[in-house]
DNA sequence: GGATGCTTACTCGGATAGACAATGTCCGAGTATGGAGGG
DNA sequence: CCCTCCATACTCGGACATTGTCTATCCGAGTAAGCATCC
């Protein structure tokens, strides 16, 4: 399970934790959690792509959630960066080797595929249980208004003033 | 989730079926599965080193089970060969970047964690409600029958007759 | 004073190296077998 | 005929390359903001 996972999980908390829905940047995120803003980038863009959130470009710009955070579940965040690969894969290894049994013996899946197929089912239903609004509602009062906080200041100190370098 | 899962689960299978307590080599069990033998070794070791094969070494030596099937269930030997690790593993990203709360603060584990954990385990709950045994009974009557065909095969030119050679 | 256009710097986005683990392969140590020889 | 011993070849077991994926990083395209200018 990439790393990745973790980051975007606590950014799309934060994101979810901070009140308006001003955009949040990479850069900032990443700083907020203390991991590197280009590799983090990468993994944020993945949760674009799968349609979980939404990047403005240019100042002021960043991420903000596509959707009420209450329809978003770790699962959705998980398949974005994991990809919806099975963590088995099947090979169908019974076909293979000596003396095969005719393909008519194989109509069913195999015993052992079916099996990981069906932990991993209750796998991703036990992700899908969790919101990311539940992240969010079951996190100490303390972590929430830590975020709230960091995001005014971010605000205050928000579009660089440019006319102080040039 | 290395490939070599779906390997061994199949190796278990052919080794449960076949009644007798023959220990069954590495080789044979490549060429029945139509796998590279050399890491088939390397991933049986792996089952032995987990208690849950035996090996013998010498002519008609080979792989064995430890205890009786029903006892070996199939989360037993997936954390026989992709270890115990968990798939997800919190590095705890909370505890860093800027103004960071007080440990107290971070007394109970962290929702994302919590979430991923609970889900890891009704995983490998489910892994564990079905034993090797359970894979030899629901798999099709031809697939059972092909396996102790097989097995009576190799014990017919089981010890390959070393004066043939010399 | 208000609207417009330009400069600016900030943002995302994809293309590009490096590190680690999984994959695949090889050869050596150990062992039970099978037969030959002796009693 | 039975026991003992030895040579044998087969077995597992760990050490050694190769590949693919995850990790980490950089630089370029696009954009909205802010200011100067013009009406």
């Amino acid at each position: 399970m990439p790393q990745g996972v973790e980051w975007v999980l606590h950014c799309a908390w934060v994101i979810a934790a901070v009140p308006s829905g001003v955009p949040i940047s990479c850069r900032n995120l990443a700083e907020y959690h203390g991991v590197p803003d280009a590799y983090l980038s990468k993994q944020l863009q993945a949760l674009v792509r799968a349609g979980i959130l939404v990047a403005t470009g240019g100042p002021r710009g960043g991420f903000r959630l596509s959707r009420p955070a209450e329809e978003i579940t770790v699962a959705d965040v998980v398949e974005a960066i994991d990809g919806s690969s099975s963590l088995f894969f099947c090979t169908e290894i019974r076909k293979r080797g000596p003396d095969v049994l005719p393909p008519d013996c194989h109509r069913q899946a195999c015993g052992i595929a079916t099996v990981m197929r069906d932990a991993e089912e209750v796998w991703r239903a036990q992700l899908s249980r969790t919101t990311v609004a539940d992240l969010v509602d079951s996190a100490p009062q303390e972590a929430r208004q830590r975020a709230v906080r960091w995001a005014a200041l971010l605000k205050a100190s928000g579009p660089p003033a440019r006319g102080a370098s040039g």
